[in-house]
DNA sequence: TATTGTTATACTCTATAACTATA
DNA sequence: TATAGTTATAGAGTATAACAATA
């Protein structure tokens, strides 16, 4: 692949080398996302968990409580399938849903201990799946990748 | 958002700051995708295309010619979904199916000079918006972001 | 009247599988 | 028998909208 270039037309503001295009960097994003999901669903497969599970556990895990309306804004996750997501981890008692005394309507989500077992045994599993994802850059890149990733899809944050 | 932490059970192994689990990586690169793509498909609408035809475009702009199964490999496309996109761009004349002398099964994919146009059109047109998605890297940073990103998706390839 | 959570519905995307015409 | 391309179908994923309870 990637042998031939400029095989048609005459050289344009946009005839640039490879994958230069600033449309590639969303094809880029979709084929990294594709190469990273599949890796870590494997290791989440045994545990019987997805990934939109397991989005919700870091969340609680990083956040502690929160109800449904914000756990659905910090994972950009539509209210239904919070609920749907939920009721997956409730029914597998990794997560519990609280009634607060405020506000009736509201219900708090907690992780639970067995939670917090599952959370950390998935980054046990994981380990040597996700050695393999990552293990054609240095540790020092990966931080630098993660980094500037973060950068790019929080413009607004600050801290993160 | 990001303001408590460990509000759940004791330190474990995997009690890390912020986002720093593994599994963070596949929400993360969703969440930058779905940025990506929601500014570049803005900048694509006004010319009737949706990411996945540039995705063809540009393949086709950097490779020449290529028949719809090489093309479909080169940018991870379902066949049945080449034709989908094929038959759009080839209605909007962007491209051409080519019969080759040596096989009538086969047929080649071909950038029209019109599609050159609106290729190099959706670039002058969408500049704003790309300035937009990256302006908060530096443009060294959004180099090395690529680079890093490309290096993550195509763990065996040398060029690209 | 607005909001939280729930349920139901519709729509898009993708993956699969059949089908044709060639080889 | 295998392959390139086409077409049709089914499944998953997502988005939308209606709904109930509460504020």
């Amino acid at each position: 692949m990637a042998e031939k270039r400029s095989a048609v037309g005459p050289a344009k503001a946009t005839d640039r080398p490879g994958d230069a295009s600033p449309f590639a960097v969303g094809l880029l994003l979709r084929r990294a996302h594709d190469r990273a999901a599949s890796h870590l669903a494997g290791a989440l497969r045994p545990l019987g968990l997805e990934l939109r599970h397991f989005a919700v556990l870091i969340e609680l895990h990083h956040s502690g409580t929160l109800n449904q309306r914000d756990l659905g804004t910090a994972i950009a996750m539509d209210k239904a399938m919070v609920v749907r997501v939920v009721d997956d981890l409730e029914r597998a008692g990794l997560v519990e849903r609280k009634p607060i005394a405020t506000d009736r309507r509201v219900r708090n989500v907690e992780i639970t201990a067995r939670g917090v077992e599952v959370f950390d045994a998935a980054h046990v599993n994981g380990a040597p799946i996700f050695d393999d994802l990552v293990e054609h850059l240095g540790p020092d890149e990966y931080r630098t990748l993660i980094d500037l990733l973060t950068r790019f899809t929080y413009p607004d944050e600050k801290d993160r």
